[in-house]
DNA sequence: ATTATTGATGCAAATATATGAATATATATT
DNA sequence: AATATATATTCATATATTTGCATCAATAAT
């Protein structure tokens, strides 16, 4: 893709994504949906050992950017990747961070 | 890599990392340098079309964040990817952005 | 030595983001 | 219906980020 034309919508979509990624909890909770698990919030914040609202609040950003899809069942809402290979940004973070 | 198991080093620098790319004027740096390119702050800002101390600020976070190197050669500074692997951040993203 | 060019830095104002307490809503259970 | 559980939302506070003017520093050209 050419991100070199300064196409200001597309530049704006990549960025909105990023950011909502780009926070440790965020990125942690990336983690734990890798490879098509599904979670719910309360599983989340225990995880994360951070508040329930808190939580939601990040569940939110990432849903909102398109970073994860959710589903009602009773009383549990279930997150997930809305697509498997955002966990490549990840790798590829990891990759270009371990070497200097 | 394993972002599950909430080790903070690691997922702090991965932070870091994104945070630093997910700016449109910065992924538009990192696409502008994809495949090896060196430019020079001025030549980034104008293509950028913002004023040069902006365009220095963003170069020095990602200098500072371990996405981009610089090179001094006179009175010029050439800036480019500290490893090319960065712009696969941009094709993962633009890859999951796509389809809903 | 003076001047011009290139890039970096200090600072302040505007804006955005993060956090969690309190509370609201939605569903389930009794 | 009343209560319990799970999640979302509102709001305020704290913190971080962005931007560009003004200025400094380094090198080059005259």
């Amino acid at each position: 893709m050419n991100y070199s034309e300064l196409n200001i919508e597309k530049l704006t979509l990549a960025t909105e994504m990023l950011k909502a990624i780009a926070h440790p909890m965020r990125i942690a909770i990336v983690g734990y949906l890798d490879g098509g698990v599904k979670l719910t919030v309360t599983e989340i914040h225990e995880r994360l050992g951070i508040e329930q609202s808190t939580t939601s609040h990040h569940l939110g950003i990432l849903k909102n950017k398109g970073v994860l899809s959710s589903k009602r069942d009773g009383k549990n809402t279930y997150y997930f990747l809305k697509h498997p290979a955002f966990t490549g940004i990840l790798d590829c973070i990891e990759n270009c961070g371990c070497q200097d």
